[in-house]
DNA sequence: TCAGCGACTGATAATCAATATCATATACAT
DNA sequence: ATGTATATGATATTGATTATCAGTCGCTGA
Protein backbone atom coordinates (compact mmCIF):
# COMPACT_ATOMS: atom_id res chain seq x y z
CA UNK A 1 0.00 0.00 0.00
CA UNK A 2 1.47 3.56 -1.30
CA UNK A 3 1.06 6.39 1.32
CA UNK A 4 -0.35 9.96 -0.07
CA UNK A 5 2.23 11.67 -1.60
CA UNK A 6 3.89 7.97 -3.56
CA UNK A 7 0.27 7.77 -5.09
CA UNK A 8 0.30 11.41 -5.91
CA UNK A 9 3.27 11.35 -7.53
CA UNK A 10 2.76 8.31 -9.76
CA UNK A 11 -0.53 10.04 -11.08
CA UNK A 12 0.76 13.18 -11.71
CA UNK A 13 4.30 11.49 -13.30
CA UNK A 14 2.30 9.44 -15.29
CA UNK A 15 0.74 12.04 -16.69
CA UNK A 16 4.20 14.11 -17.35
CA UNK A 17 3.77 16.73 -14.19
CA UNK A 18 6.29 17.04 -11.88
CA UNK A 19 5.30 16.83 -7.85
CA UNK A 20 7.36 19.85 -6.93
CA UNK A 21 8.32 20.82 -3.07
CA UNK A 22 5.31 23.69 -3.36
CA UNK A 23 3.43 20.74 -4.61
CA UNK A 24 3.72 18.90 -2.30
CA UNK A 25 3.18 21.32 0.59
CA UNK A 26 -0.27 21.91 -0.96
CA UNK A 27 -1.22 18.39 -0.52
CA UNK A 28 0.06 18.10 2.86
CA UNK A 29 -1.88 20.91 4.18
CA UNK A 30 -4.89 19.11 2.26
CA UNK A 31 -4.24 16.14 3.85
CA UNK A 32 -3.81 17.75 7.42
CA UNK A 33 -6.95 19.89 7.28
CA UNK A 34 -10.77 17.50 8.00
CA UNK A 35 -12.17 19.39 5.04
CA UNK A 36 -11.62 21.60 2.18
CA UNK A 37 -9.51 24.87 2.44
CA UNK A 38 -9.26 28.52 0.01
CA UNK A 39 -6.40 29.56 -1.31
CA UNK A 40 -5.85 32.41 1.13
CA UNK A 41 -6.09 29.29 3.89
CA UNK A 42 -3.49 27.35 2.26
CA UNK A 43 -1.39 30.35 1.50
CA UNK A 44 -1.16 30.97 5.36
CA UNK A 45 -0.57 27.33 6.34
CA UNK A 46 2.16 26.72 4.21
CA UNK A 47 5.51 27.26 5.23
CA UNK A 48 7.41 28.81 3.48
CA UNK A 49 4.89 30.87 2.06
CA UNK A 50 3.62 30.06 -1.71
CA UNK A 51 3.15 33.17 -3.82
CA UNK A 52 -0.57 33.14 -4.71
CA UNK A 53 0.15 32.80 -8.05
CA UNK A 54 1.87 29.85 -7.72
CA UNK A 55 -0.74 28.53 -5.34
CA UNK A 56 -3.74 29.21 -7.92
CA UNK A 57 -1.94 27.80 -10.66
CA UNK A 58 -0.79 24.25 -8.50
CA UNK A 59 -4.55 24.02 -7.58
CA UNK A 60 -5.32 24.61 -10.86
CA UNK A 61 -2.91 21.57 -12.29
CA UNK A 62 -3.74 19.27 -9.30
CA UNK A 63 -7.21 19.80 -10.17
CA UNK A 64 -6.54 18.97 -13.66
CA UNK A 65 -4.92 15.85 -12.88
CA UNK A 66 -8.00 14.89 -10.94
CA UNK A 67 -5.21 14.80 -7.32
CA UNK A 68 -7.32 17.76 -6.30
CA UNK A 69 -11.59 18.72 -6.52
CA UNK A 70 -13.08 22.11 -6.49
CA UNK A 71 -15.30 22.92 -3.89
CA UNK A 72 -18.05 25.76 -4.27
CA UNK A 73 -18.56 26.91 -0.98
CA UNK A 74 -21.07 29.80 0.52
CA UNK A 75 -18.68 32.47 1.01
CA UNK A 76 -17.29 33.87 -2.03
CA UNK A 77 -13.71 31.56 -2.85
CA UNK A 78 -13.55 28.45 -3.53
CA UNK A 79 -12.34 25.29 -1.38
CA UNK A 80 -10.43 22.38 -2.10
CA UNK A 81 -9.65 18.69 -1.36
CA UNK A 82 -8.06 16.01 -2.00
CA UNK A 83 -9.97 13.74 -4.68
CA UNK A 84 -11.98 10.94 -3.27
CA UNK A 85 -9.75 8.49 -4.60
CA UNK A 86 -7.64 9.89 -2.26
CA UNK A 87 -9.46 10.45 0.48
CA UNK A 88 -12.07 8.26 0.76
CA UNK A 89 -15.87 8.96 -0.46
CA UNK A 90 -17.08 11.38 2.09
CA UNK A 91 -19.83 14.20 2.57
CA UNK A 92 -20.03 17.55 3.99
CA UNK A 93 -21.21 19.22 7.01
CA UNK A 94 -21.71 22.88 6.49
CA UNK A 95 -21.97 25.87 9.26
CA UNK A 96 -24.45 28.20 8.40
CA UNK A 97 -23.43 30.63 10.75
CA UNK A 98 -19.30 30.48 10.21
CA UNK A 99 -19.39 28.99 6.67
CA UNK A 100 -16.83 25.96 7.96
CA UNK A 101 -17.08 22.99 5.92
CA UNK A 102 -16.38 19.34 7.75
CA UNK A 103 -15.87 16.46 6.34
CA UNK A 104 -18.08 13.25 7.31
CA UNK A 105 -18.33 9.92 6.53
CA UNK A 106 -21.20 7.80 6.55
CA UNK A 107 -21.21 3.85 8.00
CA UNK A 108 -21.01 1.71 5.07
CA UNK A 109 -24.36 0.42 5.54
CA UNK A 110 -25.74 3.95 5.63
CA UNK A 111 -23.95 4.56 2.69
CA UNK A 112 -25.14 1.82 0.54
CA UNK A 113 -28.74 2.96 1.17
CA UNK A 114 -27.91 6.99 0.19
CA UNK A 115 -26.51 5.51 -2.86
CA UNK A 116 -29.15 3.46 -3.87
CA UNK A 117 -31.38 6.16 -3.11
CA UNK A 118 -29.59 8.41 -4.76
CA UNK A 119 -29.68 6.22 -8.00
CA UNK A 120 -33.46 4.99 -7.50
CA UNK A 121 -34.15 9.38 -7.32
CA UNK A 122 -32.48 9.84 -10.78
CA UNK A 123 -34.47 6.27 -12.59
CA UNK A 124 -37.06 8.75 -14.22
CA UNK A 125 -35.17 11.05 -15.53
CA UNK A 126 -32.48 9.43 -17.98
CA UNK A 127 -29.81 10.16 -16.14
CA UNK A 128 -26.96 7.93 -15.87
CA UNK A 129 -25.41 8.97 -12.08
CA UNK A 130 -21.83 8.60 -11.30
CA UNK A 131 -21.70 10.33 -8.05
CA UNK A 132 -23.31 11.77 -5.52
CA UNK A 133 -22.75 13.91 -2.23
CA UNK A 134 -24.81 14.82 0.75
CA UNK A 135 -24.02 18.42 2.20
CA UNK A 136 -25.62 18.69 5.43
CA UNK A 137 -26.60 22.59 7.12
CA UNK A 138 -26.17 23.01 10.57
CA UNK A 139 -25.03 24.85 13.38
CA UNK A 140 -22.03 23.69 14.26
CA UNK A 141 -20.97 23.52 18.29
CA UNK A 142 -19.35 26.96 18.40
CA UNK A 143 -22.09 28.99 16.43
CA UNK A 144 -25.02 27.53 18.93
CA UNK A 145 -25.00 30.29 21.23
CA UNK B 1 -53.95 29.63 -0.52
CA UNK B 2 -51.74 32.51 -1.42
CA UNK B 3 -50.21 32.49 -5.25
CA UNK B 4 -46.64 33.04 -5.63
CA UNK B 5 -46.52 36.52 -6.45
CA UNK B 6 -48.94 37.77 -3.18
CA UNK B 7 -47.02 35.69 -0.87
CA UNK B 8 -43.50 37.16 -2.09
CA UNK B 9 -45.37 40.47 -2.20
CA UNK B 10 -46.27 40.26 1.57
CA UNK B 11 -43.13 38.64 2.53
CA UNK B 12 -41.34 41.25 1.12
CA UNK B 13 -43.64 44.15 1.84
CA UNK B 14 -43.35 42.81 6.00
CA UNK B 15 -39.68 44.15 5.17
CA UNK B 16 -40.14 47.26 4.13
CA UNK B 17 -39.02 45.97 0.37
CA UNK B 18 -40.86 46.92 -2.33
CA UNK B 19 -42.00 44.33 -5.22
CA UNK B 20 -41.28 46.07 -7.96
CA UNK B 21 -42.02 45.56 -11.79
CA UNK B 22 -38.17 44.30 -12.29
CA UNK B 23 -38.42 41.73 -8.89
CA UNK B 24 -41.61 40.42 -9.95
CA UNK B 25 -39.96 39.34 -13.81
CA UNK B 26 -36.99 37.92 -11.76
CA UNK B 27 -39.62 35.69 -9.66
CA UNK B 28 -41.92 34.95 -12.63
CA UNK B 29 -38.33 34.04 -14.80
CA UNK B 30 -37.21 31.76 -12.16
CA UNK B 31 -40.46 30.44 -11.29
CA UNK B 32 -40.65 30.15 -14.93
CA UNK B 33 -37.43 27.56 -14.95
CA UNK B 34 -37.27 23.74 -13.29
CA UNK B 35 -33.82 24.88 -12.17
CA UNK B 36 -31.86 27.77 -10.58
CA UNK B 37 -30.43 30.63 -12.93
CA UNK B 38 -27.36 32.61 -13.61
CA UNK B 39 -27.78 36.64 -14.19
CA UNK B 40 -26.87 36.50 -17.50
CA UNK B 41 -29.54 33.66 -18.21
CA UNK B 42 -31.96 35.90 -16.20
CA UNK B 43 -30.83 38.98 -18.00
CA UNK B 44 -31.64 37.31 -21.27
CA UNK B 45 -35.22 35.65 -20.49
CA UNK B 46 -36.87 38.83 -18.96
CA UNK B 47 -38.70 41.30 -21.72
CA UNK B 48 -38.43 43.90 -21.95
CA UNK B 49 -34.33 44.13 -20.53
CA UNK B 50 -33.05 44.31 -17.36
CA UNK B 51 -29.59 46.04 -16.87
CA UNK B 52 -27.00 44.19 -15.40
CA UNK B 53 -26.75 46.53 -12.38
CA UNK B 54 -30.27 46.28 -11.35
CA UNK B 55 -30.42 42.18 -11.92
CA UNK B 56 -27.26 41.90 -9.26
CA UNK B 57 -28.77 44.11 -7.19
CA UNK B 58 -32.35 42.92 -6.94
CA UNK B 59 -30.95 39.26 -7.27
CA UNK B 60 -29.00 40.43 -3.54
CA UNK B 61 -32.54 41.72 -2.33
CA UNK B 62 -34.22 39.01 -2.55
CA UNK B 63 -31.49 36.73 -1.60
CA UNK B 64 -31.40 38.98 1.83
CA UNK B 65 -34.92 38.62 1.89
CA UNK B 66 -34.92 35.31 1.85
CA UNK B 67 -36.84 35.09 -1.31
CA UNK B 68 -34.11 33.27 -2.96
CA UNK B 69 -30.99 31.18 -2.25
CA UNK B 70 -27.94 31.29 -3.66
CA UNK B 71 -26.62 28.20 -5.30
CA UNK B 72 -23.08 27.75 -6.28
CA UNK B 73 -22.69 26.25 -9.21
CA UNK B 74 -19.65 24.48 -11.09
CA UNK B 75 -19.08 27.07 -14.14
CA UNK B 76 -17.60 30.54 -12.25
CA UNK B 77 -21.03 32.29 -12.14
CA UNK B 78 -23.87 31.74 -9.94
CA UNK B 79 -27.27 30.85 -9.88
CA UNK B 80 -30.75 31.85 -7.97
CA UNK B 81 -33.65 29.82 -7.39
CA UNK B 82 -36.61 30.46 -5.36
CA UNK B 83 -36.28 29.86 -1.62
CA UNK B 84 -37.67 26.59 -0.35
CA UNK B 85 -40.76 28.24 1.19
CA UNK B 86 -41.91 28.97 -1.81
CA UNK B 87 -40.91 25.88 -4.34
CA UNK B 88 -40.66 23.42 -1.97
CA UNK B 89 -37.85 21.22 -1.10
CA UNK B 90 -35.88 19.59 -3.11
CA UNK B 91 -32.79 18.10 -4.53
CA UNK B 92 -30.33 18.69 -7.58
CA UNK B 93 -29.84 16.73 -10.47
CA UNK B 94 -26.16 17.94 -12.16
CA UNK B 95 -24.97 17.00 -15.67
CA UNK B 96 -21.19 16.49 -15.44
CA UNK B 97 -20.97 16.96 -19.18
CA UNK B 98 -22.69 20.63 -20.00
CA UNK B 99 -23.29 21.49 -16.01
CA UNK B 100 -26.80 21.87 -16.22
CA UNK B 101 -28.65 21.64 -12.92
CA UNK B 102 -32.36 20.01 -12.83
CA UNK B 103 -34.72 19.96 -9.49
CA UNK B 104 -35.50 16.77 -8.41
CA UNK B 105 -37.76 15.52 -5.59
CA UNK B 106 -37.98 12.84 -3.61
CA UNK B 107 -40.78 10.33 -2.44
CA UNK B 108 -42.76 12.26 0.81
CA UNK B 109 -41.23 8.31 2.20
CA UNK B 110 -37.64 8.85 0.61
CA UNK B 111 -37.39 12.29 2.04
CA UNK B 112 -38.59 11.17 5.38
CA UNK B 113 -35.86 8.26 5.65
CA UNK B 114 -32.77 10.85 4.00
CA UNK B 115 -33.35 13.11 6.18
CA UNK B 116 -33.41 10.91 9.27
CA UNK B 117 -30.28 9.82 7.58
CA UNK B 118 -28.87 13.32 7.42
CA UNK B 119 -29.86 14.03 10.86
CA UNK B 120 -28.32 10.24 12.36
CA UNK B 121 -25.01 11.35 10.43
CA UNK B 122 -24.32 14.27 12.20
CA UNK B 123 -24.92 13.14 15.73
CA UNK B 124 -21.62 12.83 16.97
CA UNK B 125 -20.38 16.21 15.58
CA UNK B 126 -21.84 17.90 18.18
CA UNK B 127 -23.80 20.08 15.01
CA UNK B 128 -27.47 21.27 15.18
CA UNK B 129 -28.87 20.07 11.70
CA UNK B 130 -31.38 22.33 10.05
CA UNK B 131 -30.91 21.23 6.94
CA UNK B 132 -29.56 18.94 3.91
CA UNK B 133 -29.28 18.58 0.07
CA UNK B 134 -28.80 15.71 -1.73
CA UNK B 135 -26.71 16.71 -5.22
CA UNK B 136 -26.70 13.67 -7.72
CA UNK B 137 -23.88 13.55 -9.95
CA UNK B 138 -24.25 11.93 -13.57
CA UNK B 139 -24.96 12.30 -17.35
CA UNK B 140 -27.96 13.71 -19.01
CA UNK B 141 -29.48 11.86 -21.67
CA UNK B 142 -28.13 14.39 -24.04
CA UNK B 143 -24.45 13.92 -22.68
CA UNK B 144 -24.56 10.43 -22.94
CA UNK B 145 -22.91 9.82 -26.45
C1' DT C 1 -54.14 67.07 -3.58
C1' DC C 2 -49.60 67.99 -2.44
C1' DA C 3 -45.20 67.65 -0.08
C1' DG C 4 -41.70 64.89 1.39
C1' DC C 5 -39.26 60.95 2.64
C1' DG C 6 -37.69 56.44 1.57
C1' DA C 7 -36.94 53.08 -1.68
C1' DC C 8 -35.71 52.02 -6.54
C1' DT C 9 -33.30 52.52 -10.99
C1' DG C 10 -29.63 52.55 -14.36
C1' DA C 11 -25.11 54.10 -15.60
C1' DT C 12 -20.57 53.97 -14.21
C1' DA C 13 -16.67 53.08 -11.28
C1' DA C 14 -14.39 50.09 -8.13
C1' DT C 15 -13.34 45.31 -6.05
C1' DC C 16 -11.84 40.94 -5.77
C1' DA C 17 -11.00 36.20 -7.07
C1' DA C 18 -9.02 33.90 -10.64
C1' DT C 19 -6.34 33.50 -14.89
C1' DA C 20 -2.82 34.74 -18.38
C1' DT C 21 1.72 36.31 -19.57
C1' DC C 22 6.61 36.28 -19.52
C1' DA C 23 11.28 36.16 -18.22
C1' DT C 24 13.96 33.34 -15.26
C1' DA C 25 15.03 29.16 -12.82
C1' DT C 26 14.84 24.28 -12.07
C1' DA C 27 14.54 19.39 -12.99
C1' DC C 28 14.95 15.45 -15.86
C1' DA C 29 16.71 12.78 -19.97
C1' DT C 30 20.40 11.84 -23.00
C1' DA D 1 27.49 18.33 -18.88
C1' DT D 2 23.86 19.92 -22.27
C1' DG D 3 19.53 20.75 -23.91
C1' DT D 4 14.69 20.78 -23.49
C1' DA D 5 10.44 20.73 -21.13
C1' DT D 6 8.31 22.09 -17.06
C1' DA D 7 7.92 25.15 -12.89
C1' DT D 8 8.27 29.53 -10.61
C1' DG D 9 7.13 34.25 -9.16
C1' DA D 10 6.13 38.93 -10.43
C1' DT D 11 2.98 41.46 -12.83
C1' DA D 12 -0.87 42.47 -15.89
C1' DT D 13 -5.43 41.18 -17.25
C1' DT D 14 -9.94 39.27 -17.16
C1' DG D 15 -14.55 38.63 -15.62
C1' DA D 16 -18.07 38.39 -12.14
C1' DT D 17 -19.86 40.95 -8.57
C1' DT D 18 -20.49 44.97 -5.64
C1' DA D 19 -20.48 50.00 -4.57
C1' DT D 20 -21.57 54.68 -5.73
C1' DC D 21 -24.48 58.36 -7.10
C1' DA D 22 -27.61 61.34 -9.33
C1' DG D 23 -32.15 61.11 -10.80
C1' DT D 24 -36.89 58.78 -10.48
C1' DC D 25 -40.76 56.64 -8.50
C1' DG D 26 -44.14 55.47 -5.03
C1' DC D 27 -46.21 55.45 -0.68
C1' DT D 28 -47.85 58.22 3.42
C1' DG D 29 -49.37 61.94 6.13
C1' DA D 30 -50.96 66.73 6.33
Amino acid sequence: MLGLHAKVEQSLRSQGVRYTTNRRALIEALDNTPGPLTVEELYRVTEPRIPYSSIYRDVRVLIDSQVLTLHHSTDRSNRFELAEWLSGHHHHLVCIGCMAISDISLAPETELRLSQLAENAATDTGYRVTGHTLEIEGLCPKCQT
